[in-house]
DNA sequence: TTGAAGGTTCTCAAAACGTTCTCTAAGATA
DNA sequence: TATCTTAGAGAACGTTTTGAGAACCTTCAA
């Protein structure tokens, strides 16, 4: 188990070697630690590489290498914005983003998508999506909705003035559809959204 | 047999982990717990200890560690699939995503979008992208690629025949553009993608 | 080849932290 | 009433952790 400040080093050695793809002198982690000694960092980095969280390759400059390992915190590291045309562009104030912060809550589960009816909204064939099972939903959420207790459907939303529903793909060539309310139960709100390449 | 108290004591230091990774001082417990005196915590971890729901590493700071299971994973339940029209199918043989195993990976980091550029891609602005380092990519990866050593974009590759990329967007409004060898250079290549709505 | 830069290994000191005590107070029990 | 148990406060003490800094050795680039 690493010890807090352990961490520290480690997040900003793995922070830098994603910035600049390769590792930070002891100096510089001593910078960003907010240390003024390097032998200081130096008992730090041997520390992690004894729990084998990395490797050393010793007098090498630059000579810390991240071993492939299981991550107590699921955490990577957020390097900035990217816009055509632009350099990236740090964010101010975060660097790190969380996974595990970012998708896990109570009562949340994950749908593989199917088909191509969400596709204007990002949603692909294939994707995962995490949802909040809640019965009732606001105008524009995307929903997973069940029909007549049997059809399950990922649409958005829309509660008209006189109770019924109208679930709206987002794919120009599907047309909405029009629900009385009895026919159609909420069965989560879409809170979050994976896809891997 | 815990008292309440040791219950009490034994639910903050297993939340304390989970959100921090490593253990509680006693005088974290001890605000946690609304006392004033970490002598008192002391008295409960070791009755944790004693009943053998924790261990403790004596005298070393932030030393107790649980008993029962490792970290805690990051995994939300797979119901299954979801395709319009239809009720929701299981997945067989998977029912529990591992985000940290869907995302984590070496060499990896976040980027967020900013622009439209992929959209027909379903990537949208302001969603991160998990992007893996590296030199270069096979035709039909969606890259991040530096033009000049100035502009980043991100846009799918494909490499000519005469050595030359050309860099397509996602997006029919925009043209795709080709650049010498030279001026392109790759810095890493989109393995995963998450939106929070 | 040489000088500077960077990693390694010490020692020292201070701060932080766990451990152990004693003391007080409030209930519970006989 | 007398005694025991549980809960908390707080102080004293020794150890671990953290940081500074210097000396020394190796790597690296000019």
């Amino acid at each position: 188990m690493l010890s807090a400040r352990q961490q520290d080093t480690y997040l900003f050695i793995r922070n830098y070697i994603a910035r600049h793809g390769y590792a930070p002198l002891l100096d510089e982690i001593a910078k960003g630690l907010g240390i003024r000694s390097k032998g200081v960092v130096h008992r730090y980095v041997q520390a992690l590489a004894d729990e084998g969280v990395l490797t050393l390759q010793p007098g090498r400059h630059r000579g810390i290498q991240l071993t492939d390992e299981e991550h107590p915190q699921p955490t990577l590291p957020l390097l900035g914005k990217i816009a055509a045309g632009r350099p990236i562009e740090a964010i101010q104030g975060q660097d790190e983003v969380n996974l595990a912060e970012f998708f896990m809550g109570p009562n949340r589960f994950l749908l593989k998508v199917q088909g191509d009816s969400m596709i204007e909204a990002g949603i692909l064939d294939g994707d995962m999506v995490v949802v909040e099972r809640c019965e009732q939903a606001a105008d524009g959420d995307i929903v997973v909705a069940l029909i007549d207790g049997e059809e399950a459907t990922l649409k958005r939303l829309q509660n008209n003035r006189d109770g019924s529903v109208t679930l709206h793909p987002a794919n120009s060539a599907l047309a909405p559809l029009r629900y009385p309310a009895t026919r159609v139960s909420i069965q989560g709100r879409l809170v979050g959204q994976l896809r891997s390449y």
